[in-house]
DNA sequence: TGAAGGTCATAGCTCTGGACTATGAGTTCA
DNA sequence: TGAACTCATAGTCCAGAGCTATGACCTTCA
């Protein structure tokens, strides 16, 4: 569902953002560098699309009304996903050009790259990273021929010409939207769940076949689908507005799970885990801002 | 520091993530209310401002490419964030008129309310809910006076002649960015914690005397700070990218901590637990939206 | 095979809206 | 009292995004 069609633009959340932080509106446009009437103008343009006052404005500067506040947090969570698209694309886009090289599966690209590198490049600006979105093999094999200095992964790797260190930790889990009457049962059986229809990716998914191998060792047959989208985002808005569960990488709904908009349920004997690493190639030492970029997450 | 001044509006991300959803550029235009030539040409002006070739286009319609796919995960974030403010918004700009007249504290409408409304709307769209967002008093006072159906407060309340029940539980944690030693640290002490300057919000912040009288009461003085800031959200962004831990609402830092961008540490013997509660006047029946809107919070 | 119904891109026109400069009014402070 | 801030208004200008009309390409089906 599209958002209204008079929403404001990013860039003017983003100058409200700065004149909260700033105090006032001349300061805030010399940071954006614009000029103060435009300033003065984009902000009452903002007031106008969202219907209310955000602003008291003095002549000793601006400060934001109770209204502003809650706005401001609101906006600011936008511009903290706006400044992760922003980094993350920075790398995708540098392509082979990077000082540091990386290679990293879908998951760990989407929900976590951003913010590494984010993190990295605010602690070493004069470096550069590029980033390939490929599949695990295909990252092993960019190692191995040299275009990428260091690979993210989700599998366990069987070369013994690599080394790993174990980077964090992702989990499918079983979730529901928080009017589900699981959320009020203490725990779901494996049977249980196979029983029931999920919200489920395409076939070939690495999701699924996890989860369609783990229900059907355990003795259960096979999960039945009640809709099958074909990315993970498809199947969350799904669940969040549905009445049917699914079995989902934490990380994908970790903030869904934090706000409340999915609740997670127990189900005895599902327990997939994957642990997500750093792999390299042992013959080159590792270049220094890749070792950097590990030691800043902690591995 | 303002996003890059070629940063995509709004406006065009939803336009992708529509392509996207519906696998065509005249689809997704028709979706927006615009003509098919507006949206391919909104969308090239998209590829041109990020740098990258999103879509592979073709005579039987659109998908995007693998960086394509990484980008609408990204986008997606990005919308959801602006869908939130918009729930929000209109409940705040309903002021008096809505049907579910709520009052609320900032914690609550800042990092719960949005989603709860957003799903509420959602299964009952012929209702409107206004939000008021006040301090816990204010809160109490307007559901005596009638000016609110219902009620969200952070603080236990003691009047007889109100009915409450608990939603949701928020818990102040100690948190530090990544690079921070205390992740290598099993267990901090209170004392550890007491000795180190903190970044804190501003006197009479609710948060910041929580903390002071536990460690006052636990005997090891005062806290010091080695920065003041006067919004939650500056203080999750200094301890971010600085070196500084702080006490915060965890509310506040669930998308950070699982995101990792922020590190939770614990504290021996700091346990500060505070239930988010809904209250209404037990003399008045609660009205039939308000009875949804806790039935749909599981409550 | 050829017409119908999809896809998307290009060309050319229109006009809105945001940016700028210049100015003025209000407040604080030395 | 004047300098240095604050913000708002007026007037001008032009880039950019929207529209319609059209054409090329592909698939489907009678």
């Amino acid at each position: 569902m599209p958002l209204s069609p008079s929403f404001p633009e990013l860039a003017a959340l983003d100058l409200y953002a700065s004149v909260v932080e700033h105090g006032s509106l001349g300061a805030a446009a010399r940071a954006h560098g614009i000029a103060q009437p435009s300033a003065s103008s984009r902000i009452k343009n903002l007031e106008r699309q969202l219907g209310v006052q955000l602003l008291e404005r003095s002549p000793t500067g601006s400060k934001p009304t109770p209204v502003g506040i809650v706005v401001a947090g609101w906006a600011d969570a936008i511009l903290r996903a706006a400044g992760e698209l922003e980094a993350g694309l920075t790398a995708l886009k540098a392509e082979e050009q990077g000082r540091l090289r990386i290679a990293a599966s879908y998951t760990i690209a989407e929900y976590l790259l951003p913010n590494w590198l984010g993190r990295f490049l605010t602690d070493h600006p004069e470096d550069t990273v590029s980033l390939d979105v490929e599949n695990s093999t295909a990252v092993l094999r960019g190692l191995e021929a040299g275009e990428a200095d260091l690979g993210f992964i989700e599998s366990p790797i069987d070369v013994p010409e690599m080394d790993e260190t174990v980077v964090a930790t992702d989990r499918l889990v079983t979730v529901v939207s928080p009017t589900h009457g699981w959320t009020r049962t203490p725990k779901i059986t494996l049977a249980e769940l196979a029983a029931t229809p999920l919200v489920m990716r395409e076939e070939g998914s690495g999701t699924r076949d996890a989860l369609v191998e783990a229900i059907r060792d355990a003795g259960h047959g096979e999960p039945t689908s009640v809709l099958e989208l074909g990315s993970t985002s498809a199947v969350r808005s799904a669940v969040i507005t549905g009445n049917a569960p699914t079995v989902i990488s934490r990380l994908a709904v970790a903030d869904d799970l934090a706000a409340g908009r999915l609740v997670e349920v127990e189900v005895a004997g599902l327990e997939i885990e994957r642990d997500l690493r750093a792999v390299w190639l042992r013959s080159h030492p590792l270049p220094r801002p890749a070792a950097d970029l590990l030691r800043s997450l902690g591995a």
